[in-house]
DNA sequence: CTGAAAGCGCTTACAG
DNA sequence: CTGAAAGCGCTTACAG
């Protein structure tokens, strides 16, 4: 079916045009469209200018508008990789919703993590004048940002410069005492961490979220009282870390009471390794995780999780930006309990 | 730490500043930065130009560019939801590189699947005058769009309008031989369907993928002779769907040899089920399945799926939209198979 | 071969 | 109270 489905463009509504079918300059148009008090023009005529606008469909053309302003309405959000779990989609939907509530648009671009990408990204956006740029990160990693000396206001998410910056972190240290809470609700006394992070053990300060997730919940353990049978230490965070932690541990001699796992991957390869062992996880053996991936709501029994709030992130992101003085903070985005089926209920 | 860091607006070079550098007219800056042919101005003044242009960091304001062509080198993306599977944000990779590679920018929208929405954001993006629009779909169901009268190009993905539109799908009906073939190889001659879709199956015309997708599958597998122990309908296909079919299955007395899912979230439950019955997936039974969202790679052991092209289906996108006459016609995508461990090797 | 001028669609300071 | 004019930054048809 060959049929041309391209349209050819029809030339758009002006303001001249309305100024014409109204009578009037295009001044009183542009005055009386966007209710300028200080000329006051008839009630009458600015009546009729806005219902001939309307009939006629118009709508202000934004490169006149932008080339007028030096604004253009449109936020920049630079991410490594959009395809990774939820993390950069979720900041994209919290992102979006929000531009949307200030009427702005927004601009997307992908680095996969590569300076000269970021770079080019960054070059890019500030040549299409973005009246913000968010820059979100997959680990939180401390960073030296290239090519940021342009003048475009900039928000981080889960992520640090060496310069001072503003940004915007997932409160991990506030979600350890929430995990230790939960777990003292639930009658546990001791348990098994699967597994810390080795680098981030090396690094700590290359790695702020990783640090204070496990600072937050050691401490926090402690205060509840609760014993911590052994950590083991990953090389890496999926599923295949978890299974053989899981496994290692499951060969020892200090049984826990429950299981608290680094992420919802590492869980997953957990839950591998406790059936493979005859043990039903969330029955057998409590679980409890941080991230709330996809996979947390698919396994069997669904896990229980704290969620990395990347929606919320990137609502903030865009509040920031939008909302005028900008300031070398760092805003702490609270992380909420998903409480599903993997631990045993309050008591 | 209260650092300011907002940084205020300093003037852009214009074409205007390198002229007046250059000693030359706006005319012959804009000539020679646009290799236009024409007019030769002599080598030794352009290379001059082209020099101070660098030397200032002059980048032409798009904004005017916008204005004086009524291009904006911008496409828009209307997508349901990012969030959920690799589905949207696999396809914005693929419309970011292909968009990148041309030289333009994309700008984004989320509807939720609701109508209005839909509509709202295709106003804005006309409004934005992007020079081309991609709609994006979760399921491939026929539907009528709206608010499509506008004069921008469009192109949708993974969907269908009652209009003559279009559009790229990506090949489902191929993907079924695929299937039956790698079977074939297996040495398989006897397999169960976990599962077909009911509404899909009452409505076949709204649901073409999975329609060709079970088309294709029972075509193919009678051509290479593998039988059919068994279908079972599922209502959803999440991986408890899943988990109660194969449990069903099992509870049957035709046991096949393989089972082929729906997609990797009933093959998730498969896997669940067949452990729970003392059967090891992928060995015990040969699994295999279509999409290859993330937890097929997570699984263990890693299944064996054929991949929906999210991303190549993105690309094509682009390409379509930036390659000049837009035809009604439907494009077909391949879908790959991605081998992994949860089905024996060829012989 | 090169420059002055007009115009894309808007807004606003300035006259009338 | 209202309109003509200038200007945002670019490109191109038109004179010189």
């Amino acid at each position: 079916m060959k049929v041309d489905v391209s349209t050819p463009k029809t030339r758009r509504v002006t303001l001249a045009d309305v100024a014409a079918a109204s009578g009037v300059s295009k001044t009183a148009v542009s005055l009386i469209l966007n209710n300028r008090p200080d000329s006051r023009i008839s009630e009458q005529t600015a009546a009729r200018v806005r219902q001939t606008a309307n009939d006629l469909g118009y709508r202000p053309n934004l490169a006149a508008q932008s080339l007028r302003f030096g604004k253009t309405r449109t936020l920049g959000f630079i991410s490594e990789q959009v395809t990774v779990t939820r993390f950069a989609s979720g900041m994209i939907t919290g992102i979006l919703r929000a531009a949307k509530q200030h009427d702005h648009t927004v601009l997307m671009a992908e680095t996969f993590g590569e300076e000269p990408e970021l770079r080019q990204a960054i070059a890019q956006m500030s040549h299409r004048e973005v009246d913000g740029l968010i820059l979100g990160f997959m680990d939180s990693r401390l960073r030296e940002l290239p090519g940021l000396e342009s003048e475009v206001p900039v928000v981080l998410v889960n992520g640090h410069d060496t310069q001072p910056r503003t940004c915007i972190m997932p409160d991990e240290f506030a979600a350890g005492s929430t995990v230790a809470h939960r777990l003292q609700q639930a009658a546990i006394t001791r348990v098994a961490l699967i597994g810390t992070h080795r680098r981030a053990t090396l690094h700590p300060e290359s790695y702020p979220s990783i640090t204070r997730r496990f600072a937050g919940l050691t401490q926090a353990l402690a205060a509840e009282g609760i014993g911590i049978t052994g950590q083991w230490e990953l090389e890496d965070w999926n599923p295949s870390d978890g299974f053989t932690a899981t496994r290692a541990m499951l060969a020892g001699n200090q049984p826990p009471q429950a299981l608290i796992c680094a992420n919802d991957r590492v869980a997953m390869g957990a839950y591998q390794a406790l059936a493979e062992h005859g043990l039903r996880p969330g029955i057998d053996m409590p679980v409890i995780s941080f991230d709330d991936e996809d996979i947390a709501a698919y396994l069997r029994p669904a896990l229980t999780t704290v969620r990395l709030p990347y929606e919320q992130m990137g609502e903030k992101a865009v509040e920031l930006l939008l909302g005028g003085q900008l300031t070398a903070d760092e805003h702490l985005v609270p992380m909420p309990l998903i409480e599903r089926d993997s631990l045993p209920a309050r008591r």
